[in-house]
DNA sequence: GGGCCCGCAGGG
DNA sequence: CCCTGCGGGCCC
């Protein structure tokens, strides 16, 4: 708009256009807002007196046109108890005038009703409608800007949320204070905004309806021996130093070949029967590989030049990457001098040719093939990274190819990268997957050479009847043989609901105290973290990670420097006033109080079912395999069963646990076959601490017993892989301990929910 | 934050 | 067998 260098007074009364401190007579106050503004550094002042009473201010009037919205959004504000455009003025006037309020409770009002209208009425029975955190979101986590739920969430440090192109916009317009309450905006925050994923993830799960079906599937395919591999990457012993950077890579847990094209589905996860879920972060790339999305731990293409690409990796290593999420520009590799000891080197020395890697994509392009896309913490400038580890962000499609001159002077092959998943990707919250789009606009191929389109319909395309993405032709054959264990026995397990407890444990935990966020604040850096932790007890600390002796890995407090516990980055400025992210607390209450009822019906079904036979489940399964009817297997099934129920609801652990003979004769089995009498005693022990603790309440616990709340979700899992290596083959206590730590330390984060 | 160094997997 | 590689830890 024509208002690109308006900016308001600050709360001390300073002009932030002219720096000075206009008198009463000078400024000028909005009648929607209430801010003060300079007169004289306005760009258009209203002519009249008349005029200046009703005077609105360049933002409000930004406001109204919807900045970053195509049409008015008129159904957003219909939720937020207006009709039009006009009643939302109707009401932030009739608030302005109403003598019974302070002006405290007015600015509190008028804000409510800009961010998107009141809360639900505090008497509604939310469970009627169905959507209990949907109705919490009925305004309340509206953009300012457009007024509709935020797209790609950004979080000012004031607590504000907006959609990332709303933001972006309202940055680009010089704008450098919330429009929402004028707190400043860090500079760092308005060049490169993060995405906040727990907000994505909370309007998501508002946003998706209850009919998650799920589509369980057994299939029979072959296995070949992956045993040998531990199940974490260890150090070797002729390393001179320590830790992951001479590691052996680790066992690949999924059972794709290492050319698959495509989604890991669940046929194809023994381990957890679900495949690998758009979301689904690791702590780094070898955590990655393991799970076969993106094998190469250093290279950023997958593929071979005569068969195609099956994945890349956007870790920031090439400056000419750019990224807009759904679409990006990726450059191949090559053309670095890495002579000596180098593995990489950001310095370009010689042209990039369509060769080897970058030929692979080429492939992948002609082909149309799809192409798996995973983007590291280390790319920095792009908003859609995510803020830890390595992120699966789903299926993308090559459009095209070509090359041109990069930034540092040498030709580089670029790709453009579409997306087209049947998975919402992690910053959108919308509930469905990619639709056919229209291809952007890339400028730099007006200077393009040895441009590539591809002429053949693609091999992945979008089925309009059925509507997703799938194979249209059949997928590349595989030349390797499949990664995967020896026994199927993983197949038989089945995936569990998540309770609402576990998604708020999983999604919504602090990354201090590892417990659900209280009074939730997301920094600069989109990283959430309960008020208390950041400012109340650790005040004018922060924390650095750091290693225990076993190599776990801890956040430590670092006096004096403030720094964002989760990146390390300087947030001295935000933790002189923190704010709390309101709209995050609401969903997180409204999941806790969900989680409450989920629990008491549940123990209502406990109840019911008791009074049936209890011994069907078990005969039940033991028929489905009747192929494999010695004893041992029996005892395994039972125990694929017991496990199932451990990673399922946490109560259903206790409810199971009344069968202790069965528990001690398998331990006395380990203890016998294992090397290192040693782990089972502490698996054990440290059953026996989980069934104590389990009845008290998670969130609860002692920040003392963090590592030990940490082990517990992941716990029972790790022990059945345990136990199922005790019982098969002779494993030796180190790989074992490996393989815990491996399981404590991966984060997940489906998506789907 | 930058430089150095390491093991490893995979392509060719 | 050699070369390549958008890792990762540690030291400075």
């Amino acid at each position: 708009m024509a208002h690109v260098s308006d900016l308001p007074c600050d709360g001390d009364g300073i002009c932030m256009v002219c720096q000075g401190k206009p008198s009463p007579d000078e400024t000028l106050t909005c009648r929607t807002c209430a801010t003060p503004w300079h007169v004289a550094c306005l760009s258009a002042a209203p002519p009249t007196m008349a005029d200046a009473v009703q005077w609105e201010c360049p933002d409000c009037s930004l406001l109204l046109v919807a900045a970053g919205a195509p049409e008015p959004p008129k159904a957003a504000i219909a939720a937020a108890g207006a009709g039009a455009p006009g009643d939302l003025l109707a009401a932030i006037r009739a608030i302005e005038t109403d003598d019974s309020l302070s002006e405290l409770e007015k600015a509190k009002r008028r804000q409510e009703l800009l961010s998107g209208g009141a809360r639900a009425p505090e008497g509604e029975d939310r469970r009627e409608k169905g959507n209990g955190v949907l109705d919490i979101l009925d305004g309340s986590l509206n953009c300012s800007f457009c007024m509709q739920l935020p797209e790609r969430p950004v979080t000012t440090p004031c607590g504000h949320n907006f959609c990332l192109k709303c933001f972006q916009k309202w940055v680009g317009q010089g704008k450098r204070t919330c429009a929402n309450c004028r707190h400043e905006i860090p500079a760092k925050m308005a060049s490169q905004p993060r995405i906040n994923s727990a907000l994505v993830i909370a309007i998501r799960m508002a946003k998706m309806s209850k009919s998650n079906s799920e589509n369980a599937q057994a299939k029979v395919y072959h296995f070949i021996h992956n045993q040998n591999r531990p199940d974490k990457a260890f150090t070797t012993e002729r390393a001179k130093r320590a830790g992951k950077a001479n590691a052996c890579s680790g066992k690949i847990f999924v059972t794709v070949p290492p050319d698959h094209f495509g989604p890991i589905l669940a046929d194809n996860d023994p381990e957890r029967n679900q495949g690998v879920l758009v979301g689904e972060t690791w702590e780094d790339r070898m955590e990655c590989r393991q799970w076969g999305v993106h094998l190469p731990h250093v290279a950023g293409i997958a593929g071979q030049s005569s068969h195609g690409a099956q994945s890349v990796a956007l870790s920031g290593g090439y400056q000419d990457d750019e990224d807009h999420g759904e679409w990006f520009l990726y450059t191949g590799s090559g053309g670095r001098d890495l002579t000596g000891n180098r593995r990489t080197n950001k310095e370009q020395c010689k042209d990039q040719h369509f060769e080897k890697s970058n030929e692979a994509l080429r492939v992948s392009c002609k082909k149309g093939h799809p192409v798996r896309v995973v983007r590291s913490h280390k790319e920095k400038r792009s908003a859609y990274a995510p803020e830890t580890g390595v992120r699966y962000d789903g299926i993308y499609r090559v459009e095209k190819c070509w090359r041109k001159v990069g930034i540092q002077g040498r030709v580089v092959c670029r790709y453009l990268f579409v997306r087209c998943d049947n998975d919402p990707a992690p910053w959108t919250s919308d509930e469905h997957g990619d639709r056919p789009r229209p291809l952007p606009i890339v400028k730099e191929l007006k200077g393009a050479k040895d441009l590539t389109e591809r002429k053949d319909p693609p091999s992945w395309d979008y089925d309009a009847e059925k509507g997703c993405w799938m194979w249209k032709k059949p997928p590349p054959k595989s030349r390797k043989r499949y990664w995967g264990m020896e026994d199927g026995k993983g197949m038989r397990r089945s995936r569990k609901h998540m309770s609402v407890r576990e998604k708020l444990l999983k999604e919504f935990s602090c990354q201090i105290c590892r417990n659900v966020m209280n009074l939730p604040m997301t920094t600069p850096c989109a990283h959430n973290f309960c008020k208390a932790c950041l400012e109340g007890a650790f005040a004018g600390q922060s924390f650095m990670r750091q290693r225990t002796c076993e190599g776990r890995r801890t956040l430590r407090a670092q006096k004096n420097i403030m720094k964002c516990p989760s990146c390390s980055i300087d947030i001295s400025d935000f933790l002189q006033n923190p704010q709390v992210n309101r709209e995050l607390m609401g969903v997180i209450e409204s999941l806790q109080s969900q989680a409450l009822e989920e629990e008491e019906e549940e123990e209502e079904e406990e109840e019911e079912e008791e009074d049936e036979n209890s011994e069907s489940s078990e005969e039940a399964d033991g028929a489905q395999n009747n192929l494999e009817n010695d004893a041992e297997d029996r005892e395994n099934d039972a125990e694929d069963i017991e496990n199932d129920d451990a990673e399922g609801e946490i109560s259903e652990e206790t409810k199971l646990l009344p069968k202790p003979e069965a528990e001690t004769e398998k331990q006395e089995a380990c203890k016998q076959k294992a090397e290192n009498p040693g782990n089972c005693i502490s698996d054990l022990v440290r059953s026996d601490t989980a069934d104590a603790e389990l009845p008290v309440d998670l969130n609860n616990q002692e920040d003392a017993e963090d590592e030990e709340a940490n082990m517990a979700v992941p716990e029972s899992n790790a022990r059945q892989l345990r136990k199922r290596k005790n019982c098969n083959d002779v494993v030796s206590p180190v790989k074992l301990d490996a393989g815990v730590a491996t399981k404590s330390k991966r984060v997940k984060m489906a998506a789907a929910i």
